[in-house]
DNA sequence: GATGGTCTACGACAAGTGTCGTTGACATAT
DNA sequence: ATATGTCAACGACACTTGTCGTAGACCATC
């Protein structure tokens, strides 16, 4: 008999890997690409070689990561989700993995980690101001 | 020659993996524990056996994340690192990772999450106002 | 039409992760 | 003192991830 399955095969979309992420930061910065063009987007950063980007973006494609185009002859990638929706999603893991579902610690943590610009700041402002209006209805 | 070892092997704190995390916050939560405190303290959320949980602490204590003493039959494990330190280096990784490091988007993806208790907006506000009046400086 | 370049596809591989079974040491109760 | 239970250690295993090499299709240009 078949227990020791373990993992229930989570078909929908099963959180970016490492390396996947950094490819989609290439798609959301880019717009739709290739995969020489993300290949040599990142191609100052990291040694590694043009099958490997390829082949990962298979995957991603496989996964529903990613959307293809297969009407030329070099492939067209485009991120399937928008950066706000996967950072959602990615926070909202973090949140539950580490940080037992306190937001608050996790801004805490968030400012004080990297200083935020005055610009941001007031952006922050805003949006507190904006909740706290909201929870007086 | 050895080029393509590409992974530099961190040798000091790697991130701790998902299973790993998991433990850790039953540390914090805890204190101090034993593998059978901890295999109970999760055995409601997950079907995973006893020696899982031995073996991941056991992976745990090589890569020190956590601190085995081994004065009594049971060993005792503590946390090696303090949750926020452990959450700092955590938020700093998925900065990079997702938000080009902006804090500002982080934070914004954090609370519009999970909507944050007054109390907690309100300290959000106190760390706010204290970094604007350190920059001022 | 042969040559060289560019592309996708496929397979291989090492490392890491999570999972468990088994074993041998030790303790406890009968 | 024998049987029962608990514990740490070790090895095995399947699966994922990132990495690459090679092969086969396609397209130039000579």
């Amino acid at each position: 008999m078949f227990w020791h399955m373990s993992k229930p095969r989570r078909s929908s979309s099963p959180k970016p890997t490492e390396a996947e992420l950094e490819l989609l930061q290439i798609l959301w910065e880019r717009g739709p690409s290739t995969v020489r063009e993300m290949y040599e987007a990142l191609s100052g950063d990291k040694g590694t070689g043009y099958t490997t980007t390829l082949k990962i973006l298979q995957k991603m494609a496989e996964k529903g990561h990613v959307i293809r185009d297969e009407s030329e002859r070099s492939h067209v990638y485009r991120a399937a989700m928008k950066a706000e929706q996967t950072q959602r999603q990615l926070v909202q893991d973090l949140l539950q993995r580490a940080f037992r579902g306190s937001s608050a610690s996790l801004v805490v943590a968030a400012l004080n980690e990297k200083r935020a610009s005055a610009t941001e700041l007031a952006e922050i402002r805003e949006l507190l101001d904006e909740m706290e209006r909201e929870s007086k209805t």
